[in-house]
DNA sequence: AGCACGCCGACT
DNA sequence: GTCGGCGTGCTC
């Protein structure tokens, strides 16, 4: 009696499909196969095997079978699974996710690029004229285990010659698969980074790979050297046969960070990040999953790559919300790294000078260990921050007078300064002085910002953009005005006001023009004075010795959101861009323009204290039953019309009606049309997770089974990010 | 997601 | 009389 396998196929299905398993043929989980899918052929990838067959339906065969080793490794699989489960999203689609695009579409798991080749045939019988032919044949013949084709090219031939030989049928694609060479030497004999005394007291308090599951927040002030931690942290600990992986938010991965890295470890290290082509993310790939002794530096999705022997696990700016994916399948990959750790049975380090709320909540109730580094390395101080009311006081370009007589000052000092302004673009809203217009987008519910350079109006929220008028165009009056800061007004009126002095503006629109942002950053690693101008980009990852002031054009948007996350995020904002100040010799200054001095929120942040403000906000979210006291799910509707979209989510109310389940909405989103698109939300809000896991479990279940008018869509948001 | 089957408008 | 629009239904 042949035996059954269930399959997963890449496919937004919350279903499993059964397949015959050949006459001799053993599967395993995770093991790529190829399968009949109605009139297509799809990979699959097992996920059980001796199943009970269903009744009442002919069952398929497994077509072939794509290797014998299983591509995803059982505590992978594993925690694909849990994470299918944890965010409702399907299982198929979450495993094809650990994969190379190349391994998804079916391709040979063979180093890429690297073709490898193997004589078959006789060579004798090439004519000879085809000596140089033949020669190939016979050093290709030499290698049992078939060559690299890029090691043939390297002996002297030619692609040409290869693709003759190959049409002759005397050489054939290589079916080895590309386990390359195990383990060279790493760079051992350079030794872990020298560390301070706080470093080292902190250090100290690390866990050992021995004991099991354990993970740390490491509490570092910006400048505090965090990553010399690591580095010393993974020198110390990391044998020499286990993977380490080191997770850092897309925008900290600079060939700075990886030289550092590489400085200690040598060619151990690897990178993973979208940057990445096909044939680069396959050799990663196989490189991981082959067990290689690799550290991986890696953004969000290199914590579900199949590690075989993982050791340790950091997961830099742990707060940093482009962790979480904000699309599609909706992980959080500081969580997923958390979990990965527990079913390891191994370390995980999370780093931040600004921890997230969650993060700070687990090691205060004992989950896990807090560990403060709260001095700078070397003989910096930490920044002195003070508010500076802008109420009833002039400005020029949002900035006042105090403020522009400090930037004098520090440039008359010859160091350099850092203007932070939360908008691109010149003005965020143009406004006509005497009919009220506004431009907005017309297919958004939002206001068009105003570019002076490109003499366009574009919506920040879809690719909408037209020509930027001099009059109203509604009512053609001349009294047709920006109102509002962007970072190009802001640079102007930088501009004017120190004409000698250059200015550099960094944010998307410059860093898309010029190239990358290191190139802009040249000018200002010159050490000449100048004023750097920019947004939350200046904000991350970069070190800036000589800049000693920092001006926060206005800090007042995320003091009155709806967003139950946005005070955080707000403080986490501030205290980043100001720990770019002063992180030389000189001590630093931030003065931080507002309308409301006397919140409580600003004025703690003068204090500089973030563990108690982090305190405060904890308090505030407890009392609003807010995460991590509570756990919350966001369904989203999206359609062609906001009544339909409140109605897909009006009939998953009715499903979600059950005990200990808080239901909010439906409700239209903040910006409730975007790109023509009507959005609605409904929260579930609880104190029993598992409870809210089964019933999130049952209404998808439900929801699949039901048919949504044309053009809707639903999706499932669990931690969301995002509540607007 | 694909892909086919299936019924109604403008073309050789 | 056909080509093709995308509505809906299914994939072991």
């Amino acid at each position: 009696m042949p035996s059954t396998a269930r399959i997963a196929l890449n496919r937004p299905l919350r279903r499993l499909f059964d397949y015959i398993v050949p006459e001799g043929v053993t599967l395993t989980p995770g093991q790529r196969v190829k399968i009949p899918f109605g009139r297509q052929q799809a990979v699959g990838l097992v996920v059980e095997t001796e199943v009970a067959p269903p009744e009442g339906i002919s069952l398929k065969p497994v077509q072939s079978v794509l290797e014998k080793w299983s591509a995803l490794p059982s505590e992978t699989f594993q925690l694909l699974s849990w994470a299918s489960d944890y965010y409702q999203h399907p299982l198929g689609e979450c495993l094809f996710t650990a994969l190379p695009p190349a391994l998804r579409r079916g391709r040979p798991a063979l180093e890429k690029s690297e073709d490898w080749w193997q004589a078959c045939g006789n060579g004798a019988i090439l004519p000879a004229t085809a000596h140089k032919q033949k020669k190939l044949w016979d050093w290709v013949s030499q290698y049992d285990q078939g060559i690299k084709g890029s090691e043939i090219v390297k002996a002297g031939f030619t692609r040409a010659q290869l693709k003759a030989l190959h049409d002759k049928d005397l050489l054939k694609p290589a079916t080895t698969p590309g386990i390359s060479s195990q383990s060279q030497l790493y760079r051992a004999e350079v030794t872990a980074p020298t560390l301070s005394p706080a470093q080292t007291e902190a250090a100290c308090q690390l866990p050992s790979p021995d004991d099991g599951f354990n993970a740390s927040l490491l509490y570092g002030i910006t400048g505090s050297g965090k990553t010399e931690i690591y580095l010393h942290y993974l020198k110390k600990n990391l044998t020499a046969d286990g993977q380490a992986l080191v997770l850092v938010p897309e925008i900290n991965l600079t060939p700075q960070t990886v030289a550092r890295f590489k400085r200690y470890f040598g060619e151990r290290i690897l990178v993973w990040h979208s940057a990445l082509n096909d044939s680069e993310r396959l050799n990663v790939w196989l490189k991981v999953r082959n067990g290689e002794p690799i550290i991986l530096i890696g953004t969000r999705s290199a914590v579900l790559l199949p590690f075989k022997a993982l050791k340790t696990l950091i997961v830099d700016e742990e707060h940093d919300s482009s962790y979480k994916q904000g699309e599609g399948f909706r992980y959080s990959g500081r969580d997923v790294a958390v979990y990965r750790a527990h079913l390891n049975q191994c370390p995980i380090i999370l780093g931040s000078a600004t921890p997230s709320l969650e993060s700070y909540h687990n090691a205060l109730n004992g989950k896990y260990r807090l560990i403060r580094l709260e001095e700078r390395a070397g003989a910096a101080l930490p920044p002195s921050i003070s508010l500076l009311d802008i109420r009833s006081r002039p400005l020029e370009g949002g900035l006042s007078r105090p403020a522009l007589q400090a930037l004098q000052q520090t440039l008359d000092k010859g160091n350099q300064a850092l203007v932070f302004v939360n908008r691109r673009g010149f003005a965020p809203v143009m406004m006509c002085f005497d009919c009220g217009h506004m431009v907005e987008c017309p297919r958004c519910d939002t206001r068009l910002t105003y570019h002076r350079r490109d003499r366009a109006m574009r919506c920040h929220h879809c690719d909408y953009q037209t020509a930027a008028t001099e009059t109203c165009p509604k009512c053609k009056s001349q009294a047709f005005k920006p109102v509002g800061q962007g970072t190009e007004q802001t640079e102007d009126i930088l501009a004017a006001n120190f004409p000698t002095t250059p200015i550099v503006r960094v944010d998307r629109d410059s860093t898309q023009r010029k190239g990358s942002i290191q190139t802009i950053l040249q000018q200002v690693n010159t050490g000449e004075p100048c004023i750097l101008v920019g947004t939350q980009m200046l904000a991350k990852g970069h070190d800036f010795p000589n800049v000693t002031l920092v001006v926060v054009i206005n800090a007042d948007g995320g003091l009155f959101s709806v967003d139950f996350r946005a005070p955080e995020q707000l403080i986490q904002t501030l205290l980043q861009v100001s720990g770019r100040a002063g992180r030389g010799t000189k001590t630093g200054k931030v003065l931080v323009q507002t309308c409301h001095s006397d919140h409580p929120l600003l004025k703690a942040l003068c204090h500089g204290r973030y563990l108690s403000m982090a305190d405060q906000l904890l308090a505030e979210r407890e009392a609003g039953l807010f995460p991590p006291f509570r756990a919350m799910a966001i369904f989203r509707a999206e359609a062609d019309t906001m009544e339909q979209s409140l109605q897909i989510l009006d009939s998953i109310k009715r499903l979600a009606n059950a005990p200990g389940i808080e239901v909010w909405g439906p409700l239209p989103a903040l910006i409730a049309r975007r790109a023509d698109r009507h959005r609605a939300q409904l929260i579930l809000n609880t104190d029993r997770r598992k409870h809210l896991n089964s019933l999130l479990s049952r209404i998808c279940q439900t929801l699949e089974q039901q048919r949504i008018p044309k053009g809707a869509k639903w999706m499932i948001d669990v931690d969301p990010q995002e509540t607007g």
